[in-house]
DNA sequence: TAGTGGTCTAGACCACATT
DNA sequence: ATGTGGTCTAGACCACTAC
């Protein structure tokens, strides 16, 4: 009767077969969806888990060093397991990948310049797969990096997974911690399309630089934990002074 | 006397103590580095190398999974772990982020038009970290995609690492598994800077395009798996219908 | 059938942080 | 002193592949 709370261990040759680990892995992430844990809240410990889903510590291990890795969760020794929260430097810098040329990576300042509400057109309803007639929030952003305004933003965001946004008094700028503790979504995956482009004299004159001059444009699509799109925002970036830095492998 | 291969089990208070199986990949990669197994060759299973490091069959599975997850290895069930070659699809796309829009990644050809040896000038001897009187071979590339000629590349790489390079016959197109096989060179890290740039007359020329459109240029620095700069490269790209895709987290 | 990697368990001990 | 995660070991069994 040693039943675990999942599939019962190996010779389990159902269709679809998930290792115990995968499950404990995946439970574990629809409980933080679920906000049974909240982001910044301690997990119990291997043993207590091991306990509640009647398989062995060693097994818990994995699962979670594996959604460490999935920066999920961080383990701190001696201290315990905590959810992600998107305010950890290490988090942060995942999201920002715009470098000053020759400087060290700073996280850049935001201002909201603009929010409204719009219909999702084609592009928008495209990328975050809604239908035409569904309501998007629109965030109109400008960024600074050491001080010289080099970035612009336009961010669509589904009105239905933002309810009460557009009655908030102020975005931050930490706009995915905001998402998390403000409205449950955990961006999880996220995707950069990076274009060159030519200024449009609209940009030209918001980043005060002569129409023409090339600019870094990419569009990104962002998914929360339990697999929804949140996100989709177009960027437009100087590239004079400044590069996208990617690392391979 | 349960002697390893590497400094004892815990308690081992240097400095800078690494845990065994930390020491085991190291000692793996420096092993594969030393061609004691060549790309594609096949390692003793577990329980030899077990044996071999005097470590437990548990320890070297972890090593072995954290290289297979660097893909340094893969690893078969039922067959066996092999160094990985730099020809799989999954290896060969990690480096090739250039996709066209609205289709399916495509492995570009590459013709080489030029094969030269040059003095590294500022730039190339900065990044390779080479000292100026140095000789770097110059290759320069163009490539296609479904068929269009859309990226133009140049690429140095240390003359001191690529000795016969020059006197090769013919240089292939997929050029990272070249080095590895006949230079022993395995390309372990990449990163790669991006920026919007206005395209020179010259590049306008070769890529058939008109003067003043906007182009993607990336540098690409590489490091191999025993840490020394291989490759510096700096490629233009159409932008018009291809974008360089970035997959975070 | 034999050999390989994959999963799961159980237990010992270490290192770290907090109380 | 206690509790946490980190490392290491040993052994059992499963699944896949090749012969």
């Amino acid at each position: 009767m040693n039943k675990n709370k999942f599939e019962n261990k190996l010779s389990t040759n159902g269709p679809s077969y998930q290792p115990l680990y995968k499950q404990v892995e995946e439970y574990v992430t629809q409980l933080i969806v679920e906000q049974r844990w909240k982001p910044g809240e301690m997990l119990p410990s291997e043993f207590q888990l091991a306990d509640e889903f009647n398989v062995s510590q060693g097994t818990v291990r994995k699962a979670l060093n594996s959604l460490t890795t999935a920066k999920i969760l961080e383990r701190k020794q001696g201290v315990g397991t905590f959810v992600s929260e998107h305010t950890s430097q290490s988090a942060l810098y995942k999201f920002f990948p715009i470098v000053a040329d020759g400087k060290t990576p700073e996280l850049p300042m935001s201002e909201t310049i603009d929010r409204s509400i719009a219909l999702a057109t084609g592009d928008i309803s495209e990328n975050l797969k809604l239908s035409p007639d569904e309501e998007v929030i629109v965030l109109s952003r400008k960024r600074k990096i050491h001080g010289k305004l080099c970035i612009l933003e336009d961010i669509y965001l589904p009105k239905k997974y933002f309810e009460g946004l557009m009655e908030e008094d102020e975005i931050p700028h930490t706009l995915y911690h905001f998402y998390q503790t403000n409205y449950h979504h955990t961006v999880q995956d996220i995707s950069d399309r990076i274009k060159a482009v030519i200024s449009t004299s609209e940009d030209a004159n918001k980043l005060n630089i002569s129409e023409g001059e090339p600019l870094l444009l990419f569009t990104r699509l962002a998914k929360s934990l339990d697999g929804k799109l949140i996100e989709y925002r177009i960027t437009r970036c100087l590239s004079d002074d400044y590069h996208y830095l990617v690392d391979l492998m």
